[in-house]
DNA sequence: ACGGCTGATTTGTATGATAAATTGACGTTG
DNA sequence: CAACGTCAATTTATCATACAAATCAGCCGT
């Protein structure tokens, strides 16, 4: 319960019931049992549960109507980039299927973004670039670095002007890293992509977005080829 | 209140308060009245009233604390791309600058998409797209045209089998819709991008990754490029 | 001057009652 | 016999009220 930071009482039935439809425990079609009988399960009051139903329902997972009960949505309604329901199915499916969606949403955005912000830079934007870059190159440990590298990216979207391309890239990140950060401490080599990031940043500075576009893919291609070795080496060590 | 189709009355409320928000009526950092009387102006029960403000919350916009009160939350932890988000931005904000935005994202996902599809493809979903297509051509006006279009880039993202990237798209579909059925009306040429339409089918059926990203980027460019023209045609004319 | 305590305020939760919507069965009628 | 309207039962939707929990501000004591 302390994982998901669920202070409040509503809140941990929107987890509890959230998961149980991510995980495919409930289907979709599937009718839960009557608010009254459901909040005595969840050893809640109804009003309490009402809210959870209600923030459920906002994430387009349940759908309720009088007289017919509330029910599961089929999966193609549900706000699958909404941050709750991602870490969800974060939680419910650590498959490498899974994480390779999410990577090749990353491989989507950030060429993209890349390319966005060199043609639509302020002189700011790329200092801060400049500025998260020079702290990555000064990162003592994995942990400064990857607080840098984040920064990096995030001033890059920032760059783009286009706060939709913000939060996408916000949500895919923070699912991503509850993997990544399996494999962050065996950083040896948490530098690696430090050339990769000044090429963007040049092409950036330059205004060359193809050229920008280019990098960023690199970097992203390498950072997963990375992200790949160290997961089937985690396997063979726990095999 | 007919257009939101908010029949539920905490559904009113929340989209009442949400539009508040997204407009910037009430900005982030605001702190709104407390509950009690809040559900007085709104004229609805506190419980209504809570359930509304715990859908807000939900999609980010608001976050509550006793004593303190309930506020509104800096930007960019909104849920932007959450469908009542967005469409509450595509009523207040008919700015060309945010079409444009969407139009980005558009022009992110479909090349992507049509890469991925080219990959992934099964025959299934490849005839699927055929039947589309073929529903395309032999459409004689302008709303089944639209129906079928539709339905082939829909059919095109499932192929791609990123349920994310489904999300994704049919987000930012819904929204461009709201600009672009106002010029869908004087689509004289509403077939004017089928042959970019198969050079995208048959890129895909050759499962040619590159060649399909091209065509779909080309199709979304001239697409856009012809909305552009009906746009300021529809200046003029207003003008 | 500083630190802990107390009280006031606001959200959180609980309870019980009533309204509204919708289905399904029943009865009526052509 | 079929078709249609009506009514009752069930479930969510809404309301009103009360109490609990959290938290900030100011007071008080040292």
């Amino acid at each position: 319960m302390r994982a998901g930071n669920a202070r409040s009482l509503h809140s941990h039935v929107v987890r509890e019931l959230g998961t149980r439809i991510v995980v495919g425990d409930l289907q979709p079609g599937d009718v839960l049992p009557r608010e009254e009988t459901l909040a005595e399960t969840m050893e809640v009051s109804r009003t309490a549960l009402r809210e959870a139903l209600k923030v459920l329902s906002a994430k387009g997972l349940i759908e309720a109507r009088p007289k017919i009960g509330t029910r599961v949505r089929p999966m193609d309604a549900w706000n699958l980039l909404d941050a709750d329901v991602l870490s969800w199915r974060c939680e419910s499916m650590p498959t490498d299927d899974f994480v390779d969606k999410l990577v090749e949403m990353r491989e989507i955005i950030e060429p993209a973004a890349a390319a966005s912000a060199a043609k639509r830079r302020s002189d700011a934007q790329l200092a801060a670039m400049q500025d998260a870059y020079d702290r990555m190159a000064a990162a003592p440990d994995p942990d400064t670095w990857a607080e840098a590298d984040l920064a990096f990216h995030q001033t890059m979207l920032k760059a783009t002007g286009n706060e939709l391309m913000i939060s996408l890239f916000s949500v895919v990140e923070s699912a991503l890293r509850t993997f990544f950060v399996l494999s962050a401490n065996n950083a040896s080599n948490f530098a690696y992509s430090l050339p990769h990031h000044l090429v963007v940043l040049e092409a950036i500075r330059e205004q060359q977005p193809e050229a920008a576009r280019k990098a960023m893919h690199d970097t992203v291609a390498d950072s997963y080829a990375n992200l790949r070795s160290a997961r089937t080496a985690s396997d063979k060590k726990s095999a």
